[in-house]
Formats: structure tokens, C-alpha cells, sequence
DNA sequence: TATTTGACCAAGA
DNA sequence: ATCTTGGCCAAAT
């Protein structure tokens, strides 16, 4: 059972849609909190089900089934760069490059414009 | 109740 | 362009 912060969150999360990301801070921001380092705690926890085990699971979850899902891989750290994955950094780089971001040198590419404001 | 643990952040050097 | 440091705070232990 999430908690209500984590619910929170994932329903702020919801809202990032594909082609964009957000990050830590700004998702603790729009519950007016600072506690940025609990939101990848929450991240983690939200994907703990699927952990090591198929990240097709997840990517099915994202295609296929009508939204709202918690796109986990969407969210990345304030200096650009990506940030977590309970299913492997390179699951995220993957997926959000089928997306429409680009990552190089461990960086989001054009970071300003993929950027989504709540 | 108290301590530890993070998928972090911002500023300095 | 890295790297360190101190701060952050919800959850887990």
C-alpha cells in the first residue's frame, strides 16, 4: 500500500506525458515538499514488484495499457543527468529514447525543451 | 521513539 | 567539466 506521499507524487507523475520528463526535486516540489531524495525512494518502491525481473512487464504496462501509469523512467535528476532504475539505467536510456529524448554523455539532450512544466 | 537509508540537490573548489 | 560536501526528509528498520 503506498503511502499518501507516494501517492501524491504518482499522481503528479501521471501527468508527464511522453517525449517529456520531469525530475526529482520538481515532482517534490509540486506537493510542496523538499524531500526529493524520498521521491526515488518512491520510485524504487513502485517498481519493486517488477525489480530484476522483466522490464517487458513495464514497457508492456506503458504501450498498452490506457494511462494512468507511473512512467518511472520519466523522471531524472535536476543536472541532467538520468538518474535511477529499479530495472537498469540502460532500460531507461532505451525507452526513453523511444520516446523521443536523447541521451548523451550520460545527459538528457536539450534538457530546457524536454523539460515538462507542471 | 531513534537511527539509517537512499533512483537527490546546489553550491564550492 | 568533474568531484566533494552538507543538507534534505519520508520510509524502513
Amino acid at each position: 500500500m503506498p503511502t499518501k506521499f507516494e501517492e501524491k507524487i504518482y499522481n503528479k507523475l501521471r501527468l508527464v506525458p511522453k517525449g517529456k520528463v520531469t525530475t526529482y526535486g520538481q515532482l517534490a516540489k509540486t506537493v510542496e515538499s523538499t524531500a526529493y531524495r524520498a521521491v526515488g525512494q518512491a520510485m524504487n518502491k513502485n517498481l519493486f514488484m517488477f525489480k530484476k525481473r522483466n522490464f517487458f512487464e513495464y514497457i508492456k504496462n506503458m504501450l498498452f495499457l490506457s494511462p494512468p501509469q507511473v512512467p518511472c523512467h520519466r523522471v531524472v535528476c535536476s543536472d541532467e543527468t538520468i538518474g535511477g532504475f529499479a530495472l537498469g539505467i540502460e532500460n531507461k536510456i532505451k525507452i526513453l529514447k523511444k520516446e523521443g529524448i536523447k541521451v548523451k554523455n550520460n545527459k538528457i539532450v536539450d534538457f530546457e525543451d524536454k523539460l515538462y512544466s507542471f
